[in-house]
DNA sequence: TTATCATGCTACTAATTGTGTAGCGTCAAG
DNA sequence: CTTGACGCTACACAATTAGTAGCATGATAA
């Protein structure tokens, strides 16, 4: 069972996937952003807007990123998801039902 | 459809739980550690050994806060995942999977 | 033509956050 | 009483993000 330790090299190339998905996704504004395009295309000044005014140089950054790893694409319509993208929107959309979940139990928790 | 929009002020109070847990996930490490702990308690030093020596500044406030969310308890036995926790790594389990496809895809588009 | 406006995006500084290493206080074992 | 592991803090340095200004481009309109 411990016996992945030894592939555990933080190198960069050979990570396991699952680990490189969470640098990508683990870094801030990257799952907002995947969330606010889930089901729309959206221009670069309006995902801005929907995201809070995020400072466009990481916006940008974001966008390229999530664009090298085909996550996302770019056209005349603006920013929007690949089809491997919605996939993943798709996860999230699970997570939402989690998260209202967990909100509520906090909640409830605080009150009492 | 873009009903939604009007709701977007975006206060910080009365955020909508997705975008709190967003905030709360798309922190360094926080899905790392969510699933290095998937399925085993682990000792701070073991979490931090399986996370590639994470600087344990990071590692003990990203703890501090997954446990002020009750994500994360903490015992004898070391850290681990609360019921809530564990159903938010049922999701990063499916994820995995994700992971995997999106991963090759990424690969055989590059030699190709 | 010139003015207006929105678009995608870059530049630059300040503030926040993360890294890396050392090490403290506590405990159990030798 | 040394040794080692534990959870964790301190601190200086590096990297990332925030916030704002503004440019180049293209469309629309006077």
């Amino acid at each position: 069972m411990a016996s992945e330790t030894a592939k555990e090299s933080h190198g960069s190339a050979h990570r396991r996937p699952i680990v490189r998905a969470f640098e990508l996704l683990g870094q801030r504004w990257t799952l907002r952003i995947l969330w606010e395009l889930r089901d729309e295309r959206l221009t670069f000044r309006a995902l801005r807007a929907r995201c809070g005014e995020v400072s466009p140089t990481v916006l940008n950054r974001r966008l390229k990123e999530l664009r090298a790893n085909a996550i996302l694409d770019h056209d005349e319509a603006g920013y929007g998801l690949t089809e491997c993208g919605q996939e993943l929107g798709r996860h999230l959309l699970a997570l939402n039902d989690w998260a209202r979940r967990w909100a509520e139990q906090l909640g409830t928790d605080r009150e009492a």
